[in-house]
RNA sequence: GGGGCCGUGGUGUAGCUUGGCUAGCAUGCGGGCCUUGGGAGCCCGUGGUCGCCGGUUCAAAUCCGGCCGGCCCCA
């Protein structure tokens, strides 16, 4: 009857904050998330428990996003190199990583074809026929697509990967206010689902104009801390602008008789990332932690046999249960498998699955139920009368607890610092940084030089700099305050 | 961008240095008995183009070259 205790500890996960890129790869693989083993770089499958996931995801997302006033739109994955190559900053910054195809059959094309890195140049060919009015305006749209792009850095499952699941939408205004308030909702409806529903905390940047995305007068991004200390973009928001609209011709007939371009901004919300972020940041050393809403079982219930004691009744007991629960409204299953409730009990704890309910002869007889909560790991006995109004009260719980626990992590990894040594003197106990900086390119290489990898990730849109701050790096006249971290 | 490690049944690995026996072990999977409150036990069975291509050799998982894929560290 006794275990075999080394074997148990050698099949235990390894330890999530000391060794964090095994344990998440353990955890994809044994969670059944991705198969990592399709045999092209960069390219991977999503298994049916991650992709179940993935699909509640995206659908929060999606809600919002027609909340909104947004459309759904599916454009195709090809792109002509003619209109690819049209707005010549936006070529400039994709051309090392686009994806051709060359051959159709025995044939080769007279044109290329991309494989689109983003889509502003599939889509916009198509609005400047679709739009000929202000009347037609606001034009909001979204696509939840794969996107390509030939990374030369090393990939990661889910984090940085040639082929990656995005939402991206790509709306068109009368007037650039109409378009700048759009980036101010992008955020809201990011907010909404990533913090408010998922749990993960995130900072909310400008990126610096030497960084933003090729093409943009202002990109702002979702930067979320991962538990290696590193930061993640899970999310940007685009003003684009006229730049597209004048190469694309989307333009409209407006009140006044004139005719004007379209105000324009796109919003990226990287889906592959988020549910990376999802695992890395609630997940603990018993495998995946996840927020009710995005768990494809809720609810699961083991029984716990004994000999001498009914299986029938035990099994009635567990449907009684199991229906009363079903009847909620939650999603709920039974394992009444012949494995050992041991075994269930680890099984279910690697899939996350936010509330078990274990049921042996005691909770049979008593007219009881144990209910264990998974991101608290504590365990209640509750009366069958009460446990609807239990069960609900956890579904409120876990993910505040989940959101409050990511958002003090996060919180208290940020330190301000007024110079060079300082950072490098916190960085032991801080992952985040704000300080004071002079916006030039120069600085932002040489602080990710001297500092050894240290990035400035945007100015921060609530703070300032104070009276006479000096940047961090070249002593100047600060202009921003600014987000300093390490990146994937 | 620089450096290092790895690829053997579904999974994890031994064997490789010093070429040669039926490629060993654990786990998983299927069946049976027994058991079940945090990965139980015993029995029977199943499962391998040793990443791919080429070279050396009487003989290659093992040595050599190239390619593909994965992982880690540093910038």
């Amino acid at each position: 009857m006794s275990r075999d205790s080394s074997k148990t500890v050698e099949e235990k996960l390894p330890d999530k904050k000391t060794n964090t890129s095994e344990w998440y790869s353990r955890v994809l693989q044994e969670a059944g998330i991705v198969d990592i083993r399709y045999g092209v770089k960069g390219f991977i499958v999503y298994m049916p428990y991650g992709m179940s996931i993935m699909k509640r995801i995206i659908q929060l997302y999606e809600e919002e996003l027609e909340k909104t006033g947004h459309r759904p739109i599916l454009f195709p994955v090809v792109i002509p190199e003619a209109n690819l190559r049209k707005e010549a900053e936006h070529i400039k910054g994709f051309e090392a990583e686009v994806f051709w195809i060359t051959h159709a059959g025995l044939t080769k094309l007279e044109e290329r074809l991309a494989l689109r890195p983003t889509s502003e140049t599939a889509i916009y060919p198509l609005y400047s026929l679709w739009i000929s009015s202000y009347k037609d305006l606001p034009l909001k749209a979204y696509q939840t697509v794969a996107v390509y792009r030939y990374e030369t850095k090393a990939t990661r499952p889910l984090i940085r990967g040639r082929e990656f699941l995005w939402i991206e939408t790509h709306d068109v205004f009368r007037t650039a206010e109409e378009a700048l308030r759009q980036t101010v909702e992008d955020k809201d409806i990011f907010h909404r689902v990533t913090y408010e529903v998922l749990g993960i905390p995130f900072l909310h940047v400008m990126r610096m104009d030497f960084d933003k995305f090729p093409g943009a007068e202002h990109t702002y991004a979702f930067d979320t801390l991962l538990p290696d200390g590193r930061v993640l973009q899970i999310g940007t928001t685009h003003y684009l602008g006229q730049k597209f609209s004048r190469v694309f011709e989307i333009k409209f007939h407006d009140i006044d008789g004139s005719y004007s371009y379209g105000e324009q901004t796109c919003f990226g919300i990287g889906l592959s990332r988020i549910l990376a972020s999802l695992i890395l940041v609630h997940g603990d050393n018993y495998g995946l932690v996840l927020p009710p809403r995005v768990a494809p079982i809720q609810i699961v219930i083991i029984p716990i046999p004994k000999t001498g004691f009914s299986r029938e009744r035990l099994e009635n007991y567990i449907e009684e249960v199991r229906s009363l629960l079903e009847g909620a409204g939650y999603r709920v299953y039974a394992d009444l498998s012949e494995k050992t409730p041991g075994e269930k009990f680890y099984h279910y704890d690697l899939l996350g699955i936010p509330i078990r309910i274990e049921i042996g002869p005691r909770e049979v007889e008593q007219n009881k139920v144990s209910v264990f909560r998974r991101d608290k790991r504590e365990r209640e006995i509750v009366d069958l009368g009460r446990l609807r109004e239990y069960i609900a009260y956890l579904m409120e719980d876990i993910p505040e607890t989940l959101k409050r626990r990511a958002r003090e992590e996060m919180e208290k990894n940020i330190a301000t610092v007024g110079s060079i040594d300082e950072l490098m003197e916190l960085r032991g106990s801080y992952s985040l940084f704000k300080t004071d900086f002079c916006d030039s390119e120069e600085c932002a290489e040489e602080l990710k030089t001297t500092t050894g990898g240290y990035e400035v990730r945007g100015r921060f849109l609530d703070e300032k700099p104070g009276e006479g701050a000096r940047c961090i790096v070249c002593g100047g006249e600060a202009r921003s305050r600014v987000l300093v971290a390490k990146a994937y």
